[in-house]
DNA sequence: CAGTGAGCGAGCTTCCGCTTGACTT
């Protein structure tokens, strides 16, 4: 039995020190926290100084048995978990959980992965910091108390289900107000000037330094122009150089994966984790941008053999994101020697950035050389400018360049300009006035919503891609694709002594993957900002953070600041509950011109909705809001529409046939048969006759029987039919999928039958339009019956294995 | 892919941060 054992957080990394070490050391994982709050109970004695009562969690049951078991056997127990708040708490959980004899347990931190590293630790060894365990609980304690004590709030004055927190509700609190800031900019309109100097071999393009402000003012220049004498009035040149960007931070390479190669933020924390299970890249959960001695010269001899000495510049980079705390690395290639990697296409890709990235920030600045040349017009004090750069040197853009969130980055003037000298007569072949219209704030994409909450110091590494799942799993924020609008600008051109105007068209505001506050996300922001500002100031996280770290002084006891924290919450909660009006979003978009009613768009109690009548009438009528629409941009006329639907066109084959728009867009119901109809085709719910109708359902059961595989004439409503999935059952409205393994062409009835029982017991959860989970079709009344069922079954499950 | 939108009440939901697999579609 080994005389000791060491305990890390992750298992690649335990591989990897077990190597460093001798064998007399074993090297183990605790995975994580191995302790923490029962999921189900807020777990904190309140009265009794906040006192928290953890649990060893269910999955980590395992890994805490077989820990104690080698750390019994063990002379010296090693704590090497991060050095970090998590992770000396941590080593306290262990401490607890493993019940350690203090007098054999040692406790270490190293920050990079390399043998003299850990050797170095093993020698300076010291005891678990309480200190800076107490933050933590404090921060766990005060997480634990806003989640536990906010939600249910919601769940009286909005809706069941819903959370709340210190970081998710910042997050779509930045997605809100966003959103508001773009419907109240007022889009303005400008013309720009560009002209085009004829030089013989080359064109000089050179563009008014004053924009202009409307038609009359684009005009008047073009006719000013208009026969004028152009010459270079100035050129100027001036050095100028850029540098590299810092190595890569959980946080930046989330931004520039998803710029550069399309990924989402949680598909990025995927293919890393597989590089760092694999031993190519370092860890990828990190605030830090330092690399270690060891990768530095790496980087310094990759640079110098590959690109010459004179492009190798080391330097450290230090951290700017607040409340960073440095327990690891930057993520860079564990060997810097590796320049490709085996496997699957997204881990190379992925490899590839994080490689550039790291030998690119210890390069040389790029030198360059900007040239502005400055075009006088004989007829105006407006002088036109044309830019140009060259690069002297180009250092570290020979391997890596950063993107920008920016879109219109490169406007066509960049690059070198044709060769020109002061005093010059510039030939003029034509002058282009072109309307321009200024920006909305554009909406966050999920990487820039991460940049967004580490520059807040809000949330963690380890969270960025939980949280941003989190707010769209709670219908908070949705993310998608928007088309955007036509819009119309207008093209003046001067050429050849006459002026032209011409209309073009463009689209704007289509974003693609982006983030948007759904109207629920809204509402619950607007209550939570109104009733509880403190938790929702974007400069929340940064004090209490404040507090936590003098608390990890031992400056402070953890019970006072948590304590000062509570009493004033608790008494704000219970305040709104009592007081505080239900929050429905409610809006009133304007008068009905049938009835003269008012009609009032809100959230009911499915979901978004509107209603023509005020509460008190008592012949309202109501229409759900599409998944498409939301209450604070639908119109009057657009809500108005959504009672025109279902409409009904007449009756084929003795059943009737209506058409509407549902969850998966619009379609055509003949009895209980469904056939999508696509606006692509020309059709249209409002607009389609009864006859097309027809035309449409005759379609769809002629591709039906054209994939059917088997039916049974005792059994009409049932058919086996080759789906985009595979083959499957359809049988009345739910289809059930064949088993892997059976052939669908030899089902038998009885097994076809048995199917479709057992997939009737087993429900699949759905989710509804209303965001509700449900386990049987959404039948008010089936759902009303089946709720107590479950919950007795759930409490029944529990109790069971006790016995 | 319906129409539902009021209220009652039992029993449910919920936080953040540290780690991987084991699952399904």
């Amino acid at each position: 039995m080994s005389k000791n054992l060491v305990i890390v957080e992750s298992p690649a990394k335990a591989k990897t020190i077990e190597g460093y070490l001798g064998k007399d050391f074993v090297v183990k994982s605790s995975y994580g926290h191995v302790r923490d709050l029962p999921k189900n109970d807020l777990a904190i004695n309140v009265e009794r100084g906040f006192l928290p009562v953890y649990e060893i969690t269910e999955d980590k049951k395992a890994v805490v048995s077989e820990l104690k078991k080698l750390s019994d056997k063990a002379e010296v127990v090693w704590l090497a978990t991060d050095e970090d708040r998590e992770g000396e708490a941590i080593s306290w959980h262990l401490l607890e959980a493993l019940k350690l004899d203090v007098k054999k347990v040692k406790r270490i931190v190293f920050h990079e992965i390399t043998k003299k590293a850990i050797h170095k630790a093993i020698e300076n060894p010291r005891t678990v910091d309480i200190d800076l365990v107490n933050a933590q609980q404090a921060r766990r304690v005060l997480d634990r108390l806003v989640g536990f004590e906010l939600s249910p709030v919601l769940w009286k004055k909005v809706r069941p289900s819903l959370s709340a927190g210190r970081v998710q509700s910042v997050a779509v609190r930045i997605l809100v107000e966003r959103e508001r800031e773009i419907s109240h900019f007022k889009v303005a309109s400008f013309y720009n000037v560009r002209g085009f100097f004829d030089l013989g071999n080359a064109i000089l393009k050179a563009d008014l330094v004053r924009k202009l402000k409307d038609h009359e003012e684009a005009q008047s220049f073009l006719e000013k122009a208009n026969g004028a004498a152009f010459s270079i009035k100035d050129i100027e040149t001036k050095p100028a150089k850029r540098t590299p960007a810092a190595p890569f931070t959980t946080s930046t390479l989330q931004q520039e994966a998803g710029r550069k190669l399309g990924f989402s933020v949680a598909q990025t924390m995927t293919v890393a984790q597989r590089l760092y299970e694999s031993g190519k890249i370092t860890y990828m959960r990190t605030d830090s941008v330092n690399l270690s001695d060891f990768a530095l010269d790496a980087c310094k001899n990759e640079i110098s053999s590959s690109y010459g000495p004179n492009y190798s510049k080391t330097r450290q980079y230090t951290t700017k994101s607040k409340g960073a705390q440095e327990a690891h690395e930057a993520i860079r290639p564990t060997e810097m020697s590796v320049r490709e990697i085996s496997g699957e296409r997204n881990e190379q890709r992925l490899y590839d950035l994080i490689w550039k990235r790291t030998l690119a920030s210890q390069m040389a600045d790029a030198e360059l050389e900007k040239t502005t040349a400055t075009v006088a017009i004989s007829t105006t004090d407006d002088v036109m400018q044309a830019k140009g750069e060259v690069i002297r040197f180009d250092g570290f853009l020979k391997v890596y360049m950063e993107s920008s969130d920016d879109e219109e980055a490169d406007d066509g003037n960049s690059g070198m300009l044709p060769p020109i000298k002061v005093g010059q007569n510039l030939d003029m072949q034509e002058i282009v006035a072109t309307q321009r219209y200024t920006q909305k704030p554009s909406r966050y994409s999920e990487a820039a919503l991460v940049k967004k909450l580490e520059e807040l110091g809000i949330g963690r590494p380890s969270t960025y891609a939980p949280t941003i799942s989190t707010v769209q799993k709670r219908d908070y924020v949705v993310k998608e694709e928007r088309q955007g609008t036509e819009r119309v600008y207008e093209v003046l051109t001067l050429k050849k002594g006459s002026i032209h105007g011409e209309s073009k068209t463009e689209i704007t505001g289509a974003e693609k993957g982006k983030l948007y506050p759904t109207d629920i996300g809204i509402v619950v922001t607007d209550f939570l900002v109104e009733n509880f500002p403190n938790i929702l100031d974007y400069q929340f996280t940064a004090k209490v953070e404040e507090e936590f770290d003098t608390i990890a002084e031992g400056k402070l006891e953890w019970q006072e600041m948590m304590k000062r924290f509570y009493n004033p919450f608790h008494k704000t909660v219970a305040q709104t509950i009592e007081t505080a009006q239900r929050a429905t979003g409610e809006r009133e978009l304007g008068t009905d011109p049938a009835s003269g009613k008012p009609v009032i768009a809100r959230i009911g109690r499915f979901g978004p909705m509107i209603q023509i009548g005020a509460s008190d009438d008592e012949a309202k009528r109501f229409a759900s809001l599409r998944a498409d629409q939301s209450i604070g941009n639908i119109t009057l006329e657009e809500a108005l529409k959504l009672f025109e639907l279902p409409r009904t066109l007449g009756e084929y084959e003795g059943k009737p046939v209506s058409a509407a728009i549902g969850r998966f867009g619009p379609y055509i119901k003949h009895g209980s048969v469904f056939a999508s109809i696509k606006p692509k085709e020309g059709d249209d719910p409002y607009t389609i006759t009864f006859e097309r109708a027809v035309e449409v359902l005759q379609a769809k059961a002629l591709a039906e029987s054209q994939r059917l595989i088997k039916q049974w004439e005792s059994h009409p409503d049932i058919q086996v039919l080759n789906g985009r999935f595979g083959p499957y059952i359809k049988s009345g409205k739910d289809n059930v999928k064949i088993p892997k393994g059976k052939e669908a062409a030899a089902l038998t009835l009885e097994e076809v039958l048995d199917l479709v029982k057992e997939a009737e017991a087993n429900p699949s959860p759905k989710r509804g339009r209303f965001g509700k989970k449900t386990a049987e079709p959404t039948k008010a009344a089936a759902t009303k019956k089946a709720a107590p069922k479950k919950a007795a079954a759930k409490k029944a499950a529990k109790k069971s294995p006790k016995k």
